[in-house]
DNA sequence: TTACCTTGTGAGTCCGGTCTCAATCAGCTA
DNA sequence: TAGCTGATTGAGACCGGACTCACAAGGTAA
């Protein structure tokens, strides 16, 4: 690796301005495309700069317009293709506008994200898009809120604030996913999500996530209204990715064992189909499976999957033009509700006749 | 929604040093942690940034001190995992330093790529890491190098640009999977791509993205290798991810279609297979099938895919740490070469006894 | 007691732009 | 030719911090 170049000072208006023979106002004025300047001056600026090399600074730019052209955006966990996609919408819509984009990994962590609020803030972006890790903690999105600058919530609501949330309709198409089951004869139905509250499911928890909340609302309703009793026993919450695989095992493994599972998005679909296919458990045969989002893949397992579709993509583009808008102060866009779909592939089927457990049902085959 | 608040004017340093009734500089040593400070005005001056809700304006700090502690980011696509998983490691790299990331993604296009480096670069990130979207337009990177602040390439490099590059040796596992096909059987092995190159694959073609290239000449070099005629007879390359599914059929649909197919990246993969699957293709049974990168699905499918497997999260990590390593003149960490290893899993068989293409070998059984 | 440090503090400059305001100048009107 | 108008231009303040420098106060050594 040769040595790196001295790292020479940069070529500010001033310098542009003494090589034009021009006020640093001026030449300012000539580069920066405001007030009045004679062509003849534009030009001989422009061509300084072009023979310097200028560029501007847009800190320094930043700071005397109080605008930074850079929305931020905080999410759990970029690796979650659900957060790529969004990202992906997020991006695209902030590049058509001119803006740019800070992105912020938290792994899910309240500290971390009220961190990055924190830090955003500092660095003065213009707005921010958060996908909340807690409902609970909200002071630091009350602190962006104060701070005047917009904030989007995206996936996720956060009760008491009054700010645009992006998301889709998820306890009507949770409740229909469910039905759906039910319909074909399921009525132990186990719902798997990640999610950091301590000790089991129970009536009244407080869950902190609004959109696994109403993931559940919808299950918990179908169930309910098919007179399934305590339809909430088959409920599981697993701390961080690498707790799935126990919690579906142990799921799995009761002796009233689910013969359906739901898994709430598709990190945890991954785990509890690795964990079927470990068990020698076979889909939709021995247990029947639908999950949340619709990535490729989910076509191309045997059987393909049953799963909630949301508009993942145009979410995000929809979030991006949400703050923006709200940044430069114009009307925002109509459309923020959202329709998840419900796509019927083939791993929902109608459970064993057996009335025993799905591990029992295997070493009955 | 609320009409927002008024975006109140930002508490500074002098309103902080007039409260404490101190002087500016004493109240910015006091909040910046710098220069000497008593300590009983020390404590003065934190109270009263605490009553007023203080918080320093990174812009101005970054004006001056020439450093922004944040590296620019830029991607062909977040969508894809391969830089989901990527990101996710130079963004736990950069927390970790302190640092943020404003990502960018080029959808694989160079100007827009030209265009990122210059906002980044007029944005003051301190260092900034390309995965390039080719090795042919490179102006815009030389001068990131020229402004004298750090440049890490990932995953491809650019002939004649002498920066630290991340990489795993693409070439020699692209020749050890080749072999494993042609150890099994296989002679007519094809190999998908996208890149945007304009006719057909020919004998000293410029592919432009070194990774590409590099998987290539693995694939091709292991042919040659066993005596195969015309190797790169099978190669196509798609313009974005719409034109895979095409190409995939055409080369199916070839008289001398191969009998084993090797997919450059996960997306490619996708809809390879997917395409397979509609022709009513089966792997292993009428085409082979190995693909770059493993992901958690590659596991589900039936059968369970024969991978090469890139340590990407790794690399993301070691790409974060270096530039960080640069930005601050320390000596960057040992490792940079990765090493790509060949997973064996069930989608690699020996060819039909057929001698026909694919499709006549649908039509056989 | 005087010289010499060391520590703490305030005044003011600088970073690289934007923006206000007053001055200059050419063209026109009366 | 004096007066007025609008277009250009330059000087300098300002954004919010970091940092240089001069100076004052207190402590120590000779």
């Amino acid at each position: 690796m040769a040595p790196p170049p001295p790292r020479r000072r940069d070529v500010t208006v001033s310098d542009v301005a003494k090589h034009a023979r021009v006020s640093k106002a001026t030449a300012a004025r000539a580069l920066g495309d405001y007030g009045a300047v004679s062509d003849t001056v534009r030009d001989r600026v422009q061509a300084a700069a072009e023979a310097l090399g200028y560029r501007p600074n847009e800190l320094a730019r930043s700071m005397n317009t109080g605008k930074s052209n850079t929305i931020g955006v905080i999410v759990g966990d970029i690796e979650n293709p659900y957060f790529g996609l969004a990202m992906r919408g997020i991006s695209d819509a902030a590049k058509e506008e001119g803006f740019d984009v800070i992105l912020v990994n938290t792994s899910e962590d309240v500290d971390a994200e009220i961190d990055a609020v924190r830090v955003l803030l500092d660095k003065r972006v213009d707005g921010l898009i958060v996908a909340p890790a807690s409902s609970g903690e909200t002071g630091h999105l009350r602190d962006v809120y104060n701070s005047g600058r917009p904030l989007v919530l995206l996936d996720r609501r956060v009760d008491g604030l009054d700010v645009d949330v992006i998301e889709a309709d998820m306890a009507s198409v949770a409740f229909e996913a469910t039905r759906h089951l039910v319909d074909v004869g399921h009525r132990r139905i186990g719902f798997i999500s990640t999610l950091d509250v301590k000790g089991p499911y129970h009536d009244g928890l407080d869950l902190r996530v609004s959109s696994v909340a109403d993931r559940l609302q919808g299950v918990l309703g179908a169930q309910q209204e098919a007179g399934i009793p305590d339809p909430g026993s088959l409920v599981r919450f697993a701390d961080g990715s690498a707790g799935i695989r126990p919690v579906a095992r142990e799921l799995l493994a009761l002796p009233d064992a689910p013969t359906a599972i739901i898994a709430s998005d598709s990190l945890i679909a991954l785990a509890v189909l690795g964990t079927l296919q470990e068990l020698g458990l076979r889909v939709p045969d021995d247990v029947s499976f639908v999950m949340f989002d619709d990535f490729e893949w989910t076509t191309l397992t045997t059987p393909p999957l049953t799963v909630i579709s949301q508009p993942i993509y145009d979410m995000g583009v929809a979030a991006g033009k949400t703050v923006i808008a709200r940044v430069q102060s114009r009307a925002v866009p109509e459309r923020r509700a959202f329709q998840a779909t419900l796509v019927q592939r083939e791993s929902v089927a109608p459970p064993r006749a057996s009335a025993g457990g799905a591990i029992e049902a295997l070493s009955a085959s």
